[in-house]
RNA sequence: GCGGGUGUAGCUCAGGUGGUUAGAGCGCCAGUUUGUGGCACUGGAGGCCGCGGGUUCAAGUCCCGUCACUCGCCCCA
């Protein structure tokens, strides 16, 4: 049956395991829109153009993570890999840049081809903030706050660690890249090849490294803090009084860096150990420069996005909200079938949850009603048929009672009074 | 994209140095109980041993390839 596997990198999402997907969606939806976000989507397709401007042609995902649809009309086109590009993109073809600021959450797949592992998925879904036409740093603390309550809701805080840096304004990177590249090129013999790789597409990844020869080497390496500008010092600075004042715990790792040009100033990531290599779970930052990259207006922007399915993986199955126990209807002989469902079909108006059982004699069917963990079957047989009634028997202390139909409701909202649950 | 590990029933896993009909626990189904479930007991179904090729009288076991998962790197959420 090989050929009936999902396409490699490609999950089913079970009702468990979507369960979780639900769970941190809804968090995260619920707490967006308490910050004045709105929820919105993109196309999970889009032209390659897209992505090749926002991302750049050097990045991974666009050189080679992309999956490329061969259009019937020839058209570029790639499935999304991302969500900030298709909502900036939304943004101009939309005519939104008319009133700023603008503050959307969206959450859905995106696709990557790369070498699948445990937390990295081809098919991997995404919940993301953006906030666009807001350069106060303020805007910035909200957008890492929303990220913040968004995991205490779920109760990760305690396991997972926020780092942040500042990368500063263009002035001060440009002028810090320059001295890092110098300073590198002397050492460049020594570096890893990845390191060797990266110095001219990329150089201040290479603060990100994990080789120990490279650690080594940048120790000697000048700090990006060194070079920033004041203005750029007192935005960083207050950004981190912010996240003080809101009791948001942090790190500054000053080698957390991002590699593509227009994102400036905060970029921040929330890791964790739990997950192996894969620990990074939410990451953000700003990108002034992204609007622009794509042809629109230059406006500001600052968000985030984070790894539903490494989230998930982080929740515990009794996290989940406990399923609601049905109520089993038991009809006993076939020629009670249609009273079963009418009955099944009046509770379900009251709000009850109701399952029918199918097959078998009586006691198979409180099996079943057992199995699927009902707190109560209601037994249709020929007594009860023939009173107008319906014998209600409780699955957990095995106690029965017959009662007329219409006041069946009452009963059973007054057994259990969380209504039905 | 690079390097390593793993792949036996629905699930978790046993199956020294190749040797008859491939096992266990859990789960599933049935019966003990045809108007009374859970528990217990008894029985049963369920395996192209990931897939393809090779070596051999003989392959779940050895070799090669392939697919999937997985660990690390790369990259990223």
């Amino acid at each position: 049956m090989a050929s009936l596997q999902p396409v490699r990198g490609m999950h089913d999402l079970l009702p468990l395991e979507f369960q979780k997907h639900s769970l941190i969606i809804e968090a995260a939806r619920q707490l967006a829109a308490t910050y004045g976000f709105a929820e919105m989507a993109t196309p999970l397709m889009e032209f390659k153009e897209v992505f090749k401007r926002t991302l750049g042609d050097v990045s991974d995902i666009v050189s080679k993570e992309m999956y490329e649809i061969a259009d019937r009309g020839g058209e570029d086109i790639v499935l999304r890999p991302e969500g900030t590009a298709g909502v900036a993109r939304a943004i101009i073809s939309e005519g939104l840049t008319q009133s700023m600021p603008l503050k959307f959450f969206y959450a859905g797949p995106m696709f990557r081809y790369e070498r699948p592992q445990k937390g990295r998925l081809r098919q991997l879904h995404q919940i993301g903030v953006e906030l666009f036409g807001v350069v106060d740093p303020l805007g910035d603390v909200e957008v890492i706050s929303l990220a913040f309550d968004t995991l205490k809701a779920l109760g990760l805080t305690h396991r997972v660690t926020l780092e942040i840096n500042t990368l500063g304004d263009d002035e001060s990177r440009k002028q810090y890249r320059n001295q890092l590249v110098t300073y590198l090129k002397d050492h460049h013999h020594k570096l890893s090849s990845d390191s060797q790789a990266r110095l001219d597409r990329n150089p201040l990844r290479i603060l990100d490294t994990k080789d120990e020869g490279d650690k080594k080497i940048l120790e000697g390496a000048p700090l990006l803090s060194e070079s920033l500008n004041p203005a750029s010092q007192e935005v960083f600075a207050k950004i981190q009084e912010g996240l003080t004042l809101l009791n948001i715990p942090f790190k500054v790792n000053p080698h957390l860096v991002r590699g593509l040009d227009y994102y400036c100033h905060i970029a921040f990531e929330v890791t964790t150990t739990d997950l192996g290599s894969q620990g990074t779970v939410l990451a953000g930052g700003r990108y002034d420069g992204l609007m622009a990259t794509m042809g629109g207006p230059s406006i500001p922007g600052v968000g985030w996005a984070g790894g539903i399915d490494r989230l998930a993986m982080m929740l515990h199955e009794d996290q989940l909200p406990a399923p609601k126990s049905p109520l089993a209807i038991i009809p006993m002989e076939e020629r009670f079938d249609f009273q079963g469902l009418e009955l099944a079909q009046r509770l379900r108006e009251q709000g009850f949850v109701v399952e029918m059982t199918y097959g078998g004699g009586l006691g198979k069917r409180l099996k079943k009603a057992n199995k699927m963990k009902a707190r109560y079957a209601l037994i249709l047989g020929e007594e009860e048929v023939a009173s107008h009634k319906v014998t209600c028997k409780d699955l957990e202390s095995g106690d029965q009672i017959q009662l007329a139909v219409d006041q069946l409701g009452a009963f059973l909202r007054d057994k259990k009074p969380e209504g039905g649950e």
